[in-house]
DNA sequence: CATGAATGAGTCTTCATTCAT
DNA sequence: GATGAATGAAGACTCATTCAT
């Protein structure tokens, strides 16, 4: 009873989320109303409150938990390759794919999730910098091995890095095209590593 | 007294821009209200539907006005740079001198005018895509001069080079530094050029 | 407390339905605020949401669930009369006497209904047509029987009964008098069945 | 020039009024704006305020004009019949056919006069008043020279009479017929005569 | 007289959130 | 935990009216 009440918490909890996921992505946040998720999952306006405490919260949490499975996802994929630049490689990969797999879900996080300097500063800074200190260290590691140029600047280049995965995801949103996100990767690999000239 | 009188319509229409600029930037677009700006740029609250058709319209025409002058500002200064690289560069420069110059602009722009995937869709797309265009140009123009390498995708790069700017800017308004925006443009024109190796 | 319930929200209907029908009938339909209305009624503005669409759609419910139980109340009384002139008679009265319980509501009916073209022909025309072919029955009742003339137009007779059993009602909601409305009936059936001559 | 300022200003003024009864009969009273009058008139918003106090009153003088118009029209007409039935007769086809002769104008008499209490009390009672004693009279001269029974109620007569001519006109003006509103006044006239029997 | 830009009070409606059941 | 009816604050937008020119 414990579990099936448990797995239903988790249930609902999860249809909620969900619903949030697919109603943000084709509403927008401020246009999204608390029935409308509550409907879509099921459940009683008032028991959307009894999991996030606002609204706004409850962007943050698909922030945090996209987040969390986002990072976790890779970590030892990524650590058990060798070469930096394969690791590189499958880091960008990894990223674009999976904010390819769920067209609904990044629309959330490369368009509404952007709404406000507020939310921007205060909920998604700190996990980000954490996401970049990841893409750095590769970084470091490349420069270490001498794969990499020793006058990079790691956190310039994680940033720039990123700057090229988010572009390509927010394009690959707005674009509604079919192309797999995730072939975008080596593309912008050649571009980091041999540069324009 | 002509001179005067239309100054006068201008101001108030310039008033009620910088004032929503303003207020978008400090409070969100969402959380301002038209009371707000009204006040701020000392004129009625119906005053400013006699400017703009409405809040939302308020929002594109920000856009639209410093997109403009935001275009025709470095084109005859760029043309008048005859190698590319330092084109490329001047390009950069311009676009972070421009976004650098006014923080509040450049909160509105960077983080206010993504809100909603029909904003980015409908009102910024066309506009983004000739300034891109613009950058592409440039890229050929390496090309054939043979400076930049030949099998480049000058969209790609012209959208990566937006990205890297796009991701400067933002930082730099996200993180409220006194540092000159323009000075990352000679860093970002290095990792372009040279890459990682 | 199923049924304590079940009144309740029935109560709450009610309530705002006839605090509705007190403002209009005082203020008018155009001068009377939906926070009035809820004041009255002494539920919040949003309540009144909850139960109807809009004002106008207030209105509309004002009209549909009065002219129901107008129609149902005589429809069987009416049948027990033989007569066709007393049947007749009868009818009239329980028009006046339906209208004339209540002046608030008749002056809705009378006058603020009446304020606009769209809302006479969208929503009160089908019952009105409905309501006129009652009386054309009886009309026509009389016509078979010998005892009206069998040249009438019975559609033309039961409108033009109606003008006069309308006239009477607005002129007394108009007048203010103390008089019993359905007095009227009398006079009114003597008018139609003698004439002028 | 004198003429010529008195005629233009006697343009603008039924150029407003023109436009204020189109405005009306097509949008309704509340929502006709005074700048859609004014756009129509061709005169400016302000100017609309030069020759009426306000909507309202605006809509009283369109009462108030028509209604000159309305009275004077027939008098000499109807006092050259010598019969009283006919003259009644007559009386009732002027009424349609002032009606019925302009189907904006009507509109506006039939249905956005009655939009509210306050109209009909303030504005048109005197009036009405005023026109139903000239039906009286002629039923008094009917009683008098034995065409009529001596038993009537001469005013209520005359309110019935209106009743009926009031509900053919709105009639013809919401169910939109191209019928001549005029032949009506023969079917009323039998019916008022003969009654029902 | 005429203009029309400017005013700002006024109101319907929405919707995040609460809380009695 | 779950419900969903009720709340009521909030705000975009309208438009009759004014008045400086």
């Amino acid at each position: 009873m414990d579990t099936a009440e448990c797995v239903d918490l988790n249930n609902k909890r999860e249809r909620i989320l969900n619903a949030a996921i697919k109603a943000f992505s084709s509403q927008g946040f401020y246009r999204t109303r608390i029935t409308d998720i509550a409907r879509a999952a099921k459940v009683a306006d008032g028991t959307v409150y009894l999991y996030f405490e606002s609204k706004e919260q409850l962007l943050a949490a698909i922030f945090n938990e996209s987040m969390k499975s986002f990072m976790d996802m890779g970590r030892k994929e990524v650590l058990e390759v060798e070469d930096v630049e394969e690791r590189l490689l499958l880091l960008l990969k990894l990223h674009l794919e999976n904010i390819g797999k769920d067209r609904e879900l990044a629309t959330v996080f490369q368009v509404e999730m952007r709404h406000s300097a507020h939310f921007m500063k205060e909920t998604s800074r700190a996990e980000l910098r954490e996401y970049l200190m990841g893409i750095q260290q590769v970084i470091e590691q490349g420069k270490d091995s001498g794969k990499f140029r020793a006058d990079l600047d790691s956190w310039f280049v994680a940033k720039s890095i990123f700057a090229l995965l988010d572009e390509a995801a927010t394009n690959w949103v707005l674009s509604e095209t079919d192309d797999a996100l995730e072939d975008e990767a080596t593309r912008i690999m050649d571009f980091i590593l041999r540069g324009m000239k």
